[in-house]
DNA sequence: GGTAGACCTGGACGC
DNA sequence: GCGTCCAGGTCTACC
């Protein structure tokens, strides 16, 4: 069956799937050429199916492989809307995106929404595997949690969904290092899957939260896994954008743009977007730093 | 509050 | 093919 979701205005499908490296783990998988983006989905009575999300005139039409009832329909009208951000206004980051020449193409480019998982547990584990590690290790761990923990799609049993909190939950820490290869980060995906699966940590609940973006970040923060770039980035997922997600990759960024490429801290990152306030995490993520990769 | 060292893996490199 | 080194955030212990 299909549906038809729109969007706020200005969308692009590609701008939203390569907004971040997330079209590139499992269960997604990004078509560009075709502009089809594929998501693995579990829906609520444990059912897994896939969907196929493809441009449409006003927004996106939704593809799943199999007849789905009312309910069904509308728990996969409420993960599309939230993977893809349909909802999202961001016209006031575009109007102080226009006086800045390295985001002036932001708003024509309809960019600014980053791609996100149906759960923020599911955009956690991923969070966590993309630390301390190279984005070839995060693809390599992210496929082989799925591959190992997620339920299979009926129609295709080599694809899978994303592993519920409840089935890590049951797994051990020597299992999960051995089939997934998460190194000392498995203890902590476990971790948060219990805490997730026993009802300690309701991760879902920060996505309508009204808590002040500080708060938020300090919540995340106690989440064992989780640091300052972790609790960024997620912060970003959740359309929160006070704070950035500082690796090293930043660091090297700012330094060539403003430094002259001396080596810079945390600090000099911080310093560099603070006039962007609560959008500074946007500007950052979006700026043109292309210049640079021509040099 | 700031800092050093450990954590774990895969890739690059030299032999 | 093997061994060594390195990059990548976070945690813990210590000052």
């Amino acid at each position: 069956m299909e549906l038809f979701l729109t969007a706020h205005p200005p969308f692009s499908l590609p701008a939203v799937a390569e907004s971040h490296g997330w079209a590139a783990l499992a269960p997604f998988a990004w078509d560009e050429e075709a502009g089809v983006l594929a998501y693995v989905a579990h829906l609520d009575a444990g059912r897994v199916v896939e969907m196929c999300v493809r441009k449409a005139p006003d927004g996106v039409r939704v593809e799943v492989d199999d007849d789905l009832n009312a309910d069904e329909e509308a728990q996969v009208t409420h993960q599309a809307t939230w993977m893809l951000d349909l909802d999202h206004d961001l016209t006031p980051f575009y109007a102080l995106a226009r006086e800045e020449p390295r985001l002036a193409q932001v708003e024509a480019q309809a960019k600014g929404r980053l791609l996100r998982s149906p759960t923020l547990f599911e955009d956690t584990v991923k969070t966590i595997l993309t630390t301390n590690t190279a984005w070839s290790g995060t693809i390599r761990m992210a496929s082989a949690l799925v591959a190992q923990f997620g339920d299979p799609l009926p129609g295709d049993p080599a694809r899978h969904a994303f592993p519920r909190p409840e089935r890590l939950a049951a797994s051990d820490e020597e299992t999960l290092r051995a089939e997934t290869r998460l190194g000392y980060r498995a203890p902590y995906v476990l971790g948060l899957a219990r805490s997730v699966a026993s009802g300690d940590l309701d991760l879902e609940a920060f996505k309508s939260s009204d808590l002040p973006a500080g708060q938020l970040y300090k919540e995340l923060l106690a989440i064992k896994g989780v640091g300052g770039y972790a609790a960024a980035h997620l912060l970003m997922l959740l359309g929160r954008y006070d704070f950035l997600p500082i690796d090293s990759w930043a660091k090297t960024a700012v330094s060539r743009e403003w430094h002259g490429g001396e080596p810079v801290g945390a600090a000099e990152v911080e310093a560099a977007f603070a006039c962007w306030g609560e959008w500074k995490g946007l500007a950052f993520w979006f700026w043109d730093w292309s210049p640079w990769d021509e040099a």
